[in-house]
DNA sequence: ACCTGAACACCGTTCAAGT
DNA sequence: ACCTGAACACCGTTCAAGT
């Protein structure tokens, strides 16, 4: 038998690494939220004290920062060849899809500071697509920014909307105590539009979504030469 | 002198209510971030207790909610006579002005549960503004969908950027480490688009915001009879 | 080298006690 | 009625000590 590798307990429980710990927190956020992440509940989770974790995290924050990053992985890159809309509306929906099954992703996104490299390098990828699809640089800083605050706003906002997608809607407005007198339009709007039709969330990320790429098409066409000019 | 009201305490020191607490946290927040809002600081801030704070407030959950109440009373609604896109136009640059004085504030609409009743009245103002507009109910939830969308995300990923508006950008790059080689459309963007011309973080909120006007303007005009047969 | 116990300065909240 | 001190169960983090 070796003497280097010979602790009891190493057989049962793998090496410690910074991958590991981040993937523990991500288990704990799913698990409890994003208030559940402490060191001794990650360290718990890895059958260890929070103190072990500072060896392969500098500190909470750097092990936050280290989430987002694994957060930012998990989001499809837009390929860089084909037409630009299918690829970047693709990478919409995989940005949308990655924050409703993580959802203390945006708080967390929104939390951090400074972008990690795997945010940068999505970011590039997006450009080079809009490069390629045509975009002067100053239309696709415009659509960049137009986009990521739709993506970013919708997954924000669909949670603490009044209407809960897929739970009853019927007693909505009871359940919420909207008298029709004071919110009219409000009471109006849940019963045409939810109630009555099968109303699904996802439609209505994608109409913005069309909305918002109709419109970026819209000024792409309009030339080119204009934006570089001016 | 009257007998009820005699305490030597209360002539420095004004009577607690809900609303003085919750302005109290509203002036720790601005100054410590939403990070610094704890009970005791709070009660600090009012040279008082904590625990006297349960008194006037159910809890921290309860303070929050106010919080985010105190949030939405400062920003304007949308008139309901005079075109549909001014109305609706000026509330979003007002929602925004509002979260760009309190940055605390996308984090903290962004971790509420349920609306409060400030933002329900005020959804309620934007929906009878589009309504007056000629939306038909659909096509209200649906702009109200992706307005919101937009701003709040725009407000939130804007401080998260590479680019700190109004800070130093000639060696941001630098700053960031961006290799020009790795990230050639980044590196681009920022020399382009910021460097060399005044770049003003405010002139991109408009952009976006005008182009998702647009989109809702041109839908409405393809016919409302539509939107309501289907 | 990697892990840990004890310790420190913080949290939110409860509860019995004060006035 | 309103405020508070002590207490409890938690935090993040440091540090000296273990192996």
């Amino acid at each position: 038998m070796p003497s280097s590798t010979d602790s009891r307990a190493a057989a049962s429980r793998p090496q410690l690494t910074a991958d590991r710990v981040v993937e523990a927190a991500a288990a704990v956020a799913d698990r409890e939220g994003l208030h559940g992440v402490s060191m001794r509940r990650v360290g718990g989770e890895l059958g260890v004290e929070a103190m072990s974790l500072y060896h392969h995290v500098a500190g909470k924050d750097a092990l936050l920062d280290a989430l987002a990053d694994w957060l930012m992985v998990r989001v499809e890159r837009p390929s860089p060849d084909g037409p630009w809309r299918e690829a970047i509306a693709a990478r919409c929906r995989s940005l949308r899809a990655v924050m409703r099954d993580h959802p203390w992703g945006p708080a967390l996104v929104e939390s951090r500071r400074a972008p990690g490299m795997t945010l940068l390098g999505h970011l590039e990828a997006v450009l080079e697509c809009l490069h390629r699809g045509g975009f002067p640089v100053q239309l696709a800083a415009h659509a960049f920014s137009v986009l990521d605050a739709y993506v970013y706003g919708f997954v924000s906002t669909e949670r603490s909307l009044p209407f809960e997608p897929g739970g009853g809607v019927d007693d909505l407005a009871a359940e919420l105590a909207l008298p029709a007198d004071v919110f009219p339009r409000m009471v109006e709007l849940i019963e045409q539009a939810i109630v009555g039709r099968s109303y699904d969330y996802a439609d209505e990320f994608e109409y913005g979504l069309e909305l918002v790429l109709d419109g970026l098409e819209a000024r792409l066409g309009e030339g080119p030469a204009e934006s570089v000019a001016r």
